[in-house]
DNA sequence: GATGAATGAGAGTTCATTCAT
DNA sequence: TATGAATGAACTCTCATTCAT
């Protein structure tokens, strides 16, 4: 990859994240990147596309925090690890998240939450640890972390820290 | 207000709502509410003022769930209340919720959830049953309850009730 | 019909005529016709729709010289009006028939000459007057007389009247 | 010659018969003869350049029609052979004239038709015959000509060979 | 109150062409 | 010879907005 695409592809992903997909002209874009508008069709055909290659690079990133949880045996450090995704994110991989969410919401395209693989394995932990209706504690497991996840991203929660204790202790004490 | 003032308003929600706001052109509105489109610009002067007053209308709406929370003195019962907000929705509040929520995350504005005003409620509640960390609480219960929100908006609750019930117990039995 | 929409159609018609339909830019219409560019989508939706008005438009013009061939029942005469069609177009819509035959080759749709419809009549003609083979002597007639038209088309005949009394005494002596 | 220039100016010539010469955009051409665009330019110069280098060719290809003609005396026989022209052509010389005529009128040049060399011999030739008005009879057997080759380059001509045949039992018998 | 003509700016995209490798 | 990255100008078309009626 050149160094011109590389600066399309981040200035884009830039201002996506900040100002949305319809709401970002091609020309900024170049304008950002440092090049020429034509260049960006030139690389990646046409502004959507352009929009797949960031998603598809950024999914790429996120998959590294899942193998973590997938080998996990421990239905509490199962627990534990899902409840601290949200918190151990890059500020990079933080940044794309809300890239996803936020075209998420644009597209009326379902959230495909990089939490969703690991639905059946917390089910199962809640199963192991005996609890009343694991499938209900899991979805309301999750339905937390989106929210923490969005507060997250919007910058909306001073001490994250505290918040992840206060989680960790509530379901795993 | 002349009905086709009114059919404005509603169309544009509409189209607000399905496609954000960006990506709905002045001249769609038009088009679907079936007026001409320096219509739009005679009764709103600008395109975003006519965002602002959907937006108005909206809360105006929203605001009659509140008062029922307000004047609650039993914690135990605002807690529920506060748990069952998001299912007591009609379904065009829900819709207009819908809107809110997506026209925050386009426009990178802090979606000032109609809950916000019941924080301190929430919290005293917590408080006078006696839980170890009611701020820390009352961040989480908001937290979730932005999290069920969301997945409801986009009907990706199977059966509401259940999960309402479920919650009702966990936090009040 | 407003002034600056028929200056449109004017305008187009003179470019597409003179440099063709894909090298005609809609900003050079505009500017010939002294409209904004925005005004020629604004009336006929896209470049190609405006075309199919300017061709339609044509079209209407030439039907009146059909009525004066439809109902003549002399042989002779029939022969006589459309040997000398050619030569009685008045310049502006020899100027469309230039432009419906370029347009013909650049888009390698076959060019409906405005002849064809006369052609059953024709072959009648022949046929009344007990030539050999009436249908390839009217087959014969109608290539000449597209060979005569493109000539004409472009300025290649110089005394069009000699040729026109040279057909008639050859067709009907 | 490369393969690659080979290439480059079939696949040119295909798409500006088929298309037109601005409609054939040189990426399309490149990609059509396997190449890359620049190449073009390495061997052409510009687009129109790599035009000339296709008509040119053609040309030559006519010529060989040519001599044939040129050195016959008897009159009747350059009747019948300038007749038969049109008639003669492999498929590949009448796509190539196909390509002429139509660039001809895409770029308003007089479409200097192969024909036209022949113009003073087919003259000679009425004369010799004794034709009443032999220079008027050469110009309308030309136009006859031009009207049977556009309609036989858009094979709008079912049974050319009867045609053919028509033609000559007509000036010949 | 309501229309429809009109606009200038800017959208995404394609163009012929250049140039370093 | 041949490529592919890169460009700037031009393309068709849409945008929010204005204004005379």
């Amino acid at each position: 990859m050149t160094e011109k695409k590389r600066n399309i592809i981040d200035a884009a992903a830039q201002l996506f994240s900040s100002n949305g997909f319809s709401a970002t002209s091609t020309s900024k874009i170049a304008e950002k990147a440092g090049v020429s508008e034509g260049l960006i069709f030139r690389h990646f055909g046409n502004k959507s596309a352009l929009l797949d290659t960031i998603l598809a690079e950024g999914e790429q990133r996120l998959k590294s925090y899942y193998s973590d949880i997938v080998f996990e045996s421990d239905p509490r450090e199962v627990l534990r690890k899902i409840i601290e995704l949200p918190f151990v994110l890059t500020a990079e991989d933080l940044e794309f998240c809300r890239l996803q969410t936020k075209l998420a919401w644009e597209m009326n395209a379902t959230n495909s939450s990089h939490l969703k693989p690991h639905f059946l394995k917390v089910e199962l932990a809640f199963k192991k640890l005996g609890v009343d209706n694991p499938k209900m504690e899991t979805d309301v497991l999750f339905y937390l972390i989106e929210g923490i996840n969005a507060a997250l991203l919007n910058a909306k929660i001073e001490d994250a820290d505290a918040v992840k204790a206060f989680l960790i202790n509530k379901y795993l004490s």
